[in-house]
DNA sequence: CCATGTTGAGAGAGCGCTCTCTTGACAGCG
DNA sequence: CGCTGTCAAGAGAGCGCTCTCTCAACATGG
């Protein structure tokens, strides 16, 4: 009953406990003959390494650290660090690495947790929901520690990075209002302290330029990203421009909140105002009508992030990566058609 | 440079390895200036104990896994999984214990997982998420690891849980209901192959019999756990019992749905219907009116999970633990008052 | 036929820690 | 004053593994 050992593999197979390592660790110098009595004896007996004897000499844990820093509740992004924990969490399992997860809701957790990543518990961290200045990212990677951060790192930190192509995406998206014929389009800003919200945001911007249309900041207007956040945003524009002919929301939930907005106001959607949202989230295909978003895939991110951060961990360098992935717009009701209002 | 290991503390703090081993376990038959000493020299060095070191004699981990089995997207409960994890890390934080999140999302998956958690390579496992007759709790409990589950466990596996009073939350708000006068009360159910689906279920005839009124089970109609089910089970019940007072929805988004299909369908909410949602989540608060819910908070129950996980791993015992969190009605706009309705 | 690789396999040290066993010091008691 | 009991502290084994070093066996070239 008791765990059987490598001692014990070896000595069911008639080899030494150093062959029978260099088998399970798939050395290449290792006879045929011992190779196959060696994998008999691991099935016959169960064996299964102890990854701590193996960690205490080879001085590697076989697990990552995964950080997701909440300063307050930011709650907006909660739907997605599941959808990204799952593409990390598959990106990891290919090569047998734990996902050690560590939420610090606290300035005292936080230094517990920082304390803890930099004593080599970990061979590498994935850092996420970065609050503006972090400095932990910086910190990490001074110490020697393979790091990943999860969107765009704090400025400054030269630090390796996966992030959506918000810029990509937002510009596709106000491009095709564009195409559609919509000339008067506003946007509906997401938070400008985080770096997606500033970078849709210029996005849009670039888009009107780009097509010689005029820029007009009162067709700007930031909230939280929350459904209520978006509906007030669009009673203001409706109210400062009651001609807008379409609206790019920089998220989902914001884009729900303004088409309660504009049904209370009795414009039609997409006939009299066109609206496109950000991240493609389950609630694009629930609102009425349904919703043209920007498609960003969280899974992806993740599988990158895991990917880049295995890469780091192997070359032992000390490499920058950055991976932008990207976004695609989606084409749903919302958007549909040039502008047949009359109003 | 080097880490500092306990021998070094031992030799700057002048005592045996074993005493400095003593002082970083808290052993109570230690010598206060010995004692002294030792902490002095920890600080000194910035020492911290190696995990795998320790583990490898202790035999223990101090480390639990985290399973999140999903099936196929079980969308649904994806926010929620966030804010349990997030009790579970603070349960864990106080006791060092690290959280290993595991997610399963093939069979092939399943199986290296279960073969992870099997190998003694965590203390004890807290499962999630579990489809009905997952065999996975009864199967780790039989093997002498500790197991807790949320959410109700399978039927027959006598295994620990943390559970939400969803029998009391929707028999109260059921309740709540027949108190404002309603009579001809409704039901969106969730779906009935999941435990908390056919709980609310029984709630809500139970709360129907005990107030005396007739149950009708076309007053019933399920869907899945969405607004677009929640929409379309209350366009099939109003087109059924057009004069349904009132409506227990078994989540908030399809009682947002049902919120849709009651606009749809001019009737007001109160006024005419009064609805009740369940989870008291963020789309309570974001939607017009505002939506009375049963409030369960998911992060006391990961942080339930926590503790309980970690008695019976320092009890040793096979003890089965049961806890039920209460749940608490949060009333608002869509339920206030009598009806008032004329149609 | 001997020097020289080359390759497969074993011996053994040691990673950092805990824990049992043993020892030493000292108090209490007859 | 010697004996026993108690408590603090040290000595040392050993947890399961990897990895370097060494060695044996055999092939190759001059």
């Amino acid at each position: 009953m008791a765990v059987p050992t490598l001692e014990e593999v070896a000595r069911v197979a008639g080899v030494s406990r150093a062959s029978a390592s260099r088998v399970v660790n798939g050395s290449p110098s290792v006879g045929i003959q011992v190779r196959q009595s060696v994998e008999r004896a691991i099935v016959e007996l169960g064996y299964v390494p102890n990854r701590a004897a193996r960690s205490l000499v080879t001085r590697r844990n076989d697990s990552v650290g995964v950080v997701i820093a909440e300063p307050t509740g930011r709650i907006f992004s909660d739907p997605f660090f599941v959808e990204v924990l799952r593409g990390i969490s598959g990106g990891l399992a290919a090569r047998e690495m734990q996902l050690v997860l560590v939420m610090s809701q606290s300035p005292e957790e936080e230094r517990r947790a920082e304390r803890y990543l930099t004593r080599g518990h970990v061979d590498g961290v994935i850092l996420f929901s970065l609050h503006g200045d972090d400095p932990l990212p910086e910190h990490l990677h001074s110490q020697g520690i393979p790091v990943v951060v999860g969107g765009e790192p704090p400025r400054g930190a030269r630090v390796s990075y996966v992030d959506n192509d918000n810029h990509g995406g937002a510009f596709a998206a106000v491009t095709h209002l564009i195409e559609q014929g919509r000339t008067r389009i506003a946007t509906i800003l997401g938070p400008q302290d985080m770096p997606a919200g500033v970078t849709r945001r210029r996005a849009y911007r670039d888009a009107l330029r780009a097509a010689g249309l005029p820029l007009d900041e009162s067709l700007e207007k930031g909230g939280e990203f929350t459904r209520e956040g978006g509906q007030r945003a669009m009673d203001v524009l409706l109210q400062r421009h009651p001609d807008i002919d379409a609206v790019f929301a920089a998220s989902d939930l914001m884009a729900a909140g303004a088409l309660s907005s504009l049904h209370a106001a009795g414009r039609r959607v997409p006939e009299d105002v066109a609206i496109v949202g950000f991240d493609d989230s389950i609630i694009a295909l629930s609102t009425q009508p349904s919703l043209s978003s920007v498609h960003q895939s969280m899974e992806l991110m993740g599988r990158e992030l895991a990917n880049s951060l295995l890469q780091t961990i192997d070359a032992r360098d000390r490499a920058v990566r950055r991976v932008v992935l990207e976004t695609q717009l989606v084409v749903r009701e919302s958007s549909g058609g040039p502008p047949t209002g009359q109003n």
